[in-house]
RNA sequence: GGAGAUGUGUCCGAGCUGGCUGAAGGAGCACGAUUGGAAAUCGUGUAUAUGUGCACAAACGCAUAUCCUGGGUUCGAAUCCCAGCAUCUCCGCCA
C-alpha cells in the first residue's frame, strides 16, 4: 500500500504511474477517489453522533443518580444510536472496497526505472563472466540429469502431476550442498542471521507481502484451515514483525531462510515446460532485509551484490538486469533480476530477483520503527533470492558438463558434498 | 480432538454487583529539582490509529475509537451475553 494521503493529493500521478506499468484498467482510480471521500464525510458524522450520544449518556447516569428517570432523553439517544448503526454499515462497505481497491494500487516506481512494456524492454546493467566454450554440443540440463539417472521426471509426475520431479543420488546431494553453501556465504560473509520458520502462512501473511488479495489464483491455499503454501520464504521472513515496532537501534536487520517454494504456475502453461525451470515446488535461499527509509536503496544494492557472490564463487557468468516500469511487480519500487547462462537452453535464465519495496509492504503488515523520542513510522523492506536453489542446480549440470554426459563439481561446493 | 482456567497500557497488577476509568497502584523509562558526583528522595511526563482545525508539513488543539478479536444487549460496557483466537492445566493422540 502506498501513502492513502499521495492518492488523495495527486490523482493525477497516480494515473500515470498506473499506465507506466502497463495496469492502467486495473484500478478504478476516480472510485477510489470518490469512495474515499464519502467514507471521510461519514466518518466525521458519526465521530460526532457519537459525541453527542457520549455527552447525553453522560448526563443521563447523573440525572439517575440523583434519583429522576430521563425517559425521554433516553428514547432521544437510542434514536441517535440506530443512526449510528446505520452509518457504520455504510462505513463498513465503504472501508471494504477502500481497502480493496487501495490494495490494488501499485508501489511508485524509482526515478531510475526505464519506462518500458515487457521484460523486452529491461536494461542490463552490468554482466560477469562469460559463456563457456565447449568443443561439443552442450545439451540441456533435463537430459544430463535424466540420462545419469539424477533426475526423474516421469516419477515426479507419478507422484504429483506435471511440473514435479524427484532428484536422486547425486542431484539430491547437490542441492543440499548449495543450500549449505549459500547460508553460510549469507550468514558468515554478508551478515544475515539465518532463520527457520512455517511453509504454510495464514491470509494476513499472505496480504502483508502482496501475495493476496490479487494473486490468489498462483498460490495453493487449504481452504478448510485457512492456510497457504508459500510461495517464498519472503512471506515467512518479511511477516515476522507484522503488527510491531521496532526499536532504531535494531536496525538494519539481515535475515536469510531456506525453505521450499509452493507455485501454481497458473498462467504460465506451455512456458519453459520441460526440466527444472518452472516447477511447482522448488527451494530457495532468501534474503530479507528491514532497514531505514533514507538507505534503502543502498541496501539494494548491497543485497543485489550479496547475490552475486554466489555466482562469482560458482564460477557461473551472469549479467544483472533492471526491470522496466511494465515488468516491474506491484509491491517494488525497482527491481533488479540476475540471470545466469545456460549454455544448453541457450539463453539467461532468472535465477535471483532483488526488490526494495520502500515502504510498501511496511505499510500493508504494519511493521515500523522508533526512534527514541519521535513518533513511530515505517520502515523499508527488501528482498531477493540468494539463490533459487533448483535452477542453481540447473545452472551447474549445464555449465560444467563434459562430453562424456556427465558433469563437474564446482570447487567451492566440494567441502560441503 | 475432549474438559477446565485465563487474556487489561513497556512490564507487573487493580477494576469485572455496568456510568465520574485511556483506565487505580507499582516497576521501568525520559526530563527536571536536590548533590562536589552518585544512590536515595521529590516533581513532571510516559500509547496507538483515524478524522478534523491551522494554506501545506511539523508541532499543537479538538473529536472518535482501542482493556485478545469480531458481533450483541443497553441511554451508556474493560465490566453482561454469543462466537472466534491465543496461552496454561488435565485427558487423548503423535514424528
Amino acid at each position: 500500500m502506498i501513502d492513502p494521503k499521495i492518492i488523495r493529493d495527486n490523482i493525477e500521478m497516480i494515473k500515470e504511474l498506473l499506465q507506466r506499468r502497463n495496469m492502467a484498467g486495473a484500478v478504478d482510480i476516480d472510485e477510489l477517489k470518490a469512495i474515499d471521500e464519502e467514507r471521510r464525510t461519514l466518518i466525521l458524522k458519526a465521530d460526532e453522533l457519537r459525541e453527542k450520544r457520549n455527552s447525553a449518556s453522560k448526563t443521563i447516569g447523573q440525572l439517575k443518580a440523583k434519583g429522576q428517570d430521563p425517559v425521554d432523553m433516553m428514547k432521544e439517544v437510542q434514536l441517535i444510536g440506530d443512526e449510528i448503526k446505520s452509518i457504520e454499515q455504510r462505513l463498513n462497505d465503504l472501508n471494504e472496497r477502500f481497502r480493496e481497491l487501495h490494495l490494488s494500487v501499485p508501489n511508485i516506481l524509482d526515478k531510475s526505472v526505464p519506462t518500458g512494456k515487457d521484460d523486452k524492454d529491461n536494461v542490463v546493467v552490468r554482466e560477469w563472466g562469460k559463456k563457456p566454450q565447449f568443443n561439443f554440443e552442450p545439451k540441456p540440463h533435463y537430459d544430463i540429469g535424466t540420462s545419469m539417472g539424477i533426475l526423474d521426471f516421469e516419477r515426479g509426475v507419478k507422484l504429483a502431476g506435471a511440473r514435479f520431479y524427484v532428484y536422486r543420488g547425486l542431484a539430491a546431494t547437490l542441492e543440499r550442498a548449495i543450500i549449505n553453501f549459500m547460508l553460510d556465504l549469507h550468514t558468515k560473509e554478508h551478515g544475515y542471521t539465518e532463520t527457520f520458520g512455517p511453509f504454510i502462512v495464514n491470509d494476513e501473511s499472505m496480504t502483508g507481502t502482496g501475495q493476496y488479495p490479487k494473486f490468489k489464483d498462483e498460490y495453493y491455499r487449504i481452504d478448510r484451515d485457512g492456510l497457504s503454501l508459500i510461495p517464498t520464504a519472503e512471506v515467512t521472513l518479511t511477516n515476522l514483525f507484522r503488527d510491531e515496532i521496532l526499536e532504531a537501534e535494531k536496525l538494519p536487520i539481515y535475515l536469510t531462510m531456506q525453505s521450499s517454494c509452493f507455485r501454481r504456475e497458473a498462467g504460465a502453461a506451455g512456458r519453459d515446460t520441460r526440466g527444472l525451470v518452472r516447477v511447482h515446488q522448488f527451494q530457495k535461499v532468501e534474503l530479507v532485509k528491514f532497514v531505514e527509509p533514507e538507505t534503502s536503496f543502498d541496501e539494494l544494492e548491497k543485497l543485489t551484490a550479496n547475490a552475486e557472490e554466489v555466482l562469482k564463487r560458482l564460477n557461473l557468468h551472469y549479467r544483472v538486469v533492471l526491470l522496466c516500469s511494465g515488468d516491474t511487480s506491484a509491491s517494488s519500487s525497482k527491481t533488479y533480476d540476475i540471470e545466469v547462462w545456460m549454455p544448453g537452453l541457450n539463453r539467461y535464465m532468472e535465477i535471483s530477483s532483488c526488490s526494495n519495496f520502500l515502504d510498501y509492504q511496511a505499510r500493508r503488515a504494519m511493521i515500523r520503527y522508533k526512534k527514541k523520542g519521535e513518533k513511530p513510522q515505517y520502515l523499508h523492506t527488501l528482498n531477493g533470492s540468494g539463490l533459487a536453489a533448483g535452477r542453481t542446480l540447473a545452472a551447474i549440470i549445464e555449465n560444467y558438463q563434459r562430453e562424456d554426459g556427465t558433469f563437474d563439481i564446482p570447487e567451492v561446493l566440494k567441502k560441503y558434498m
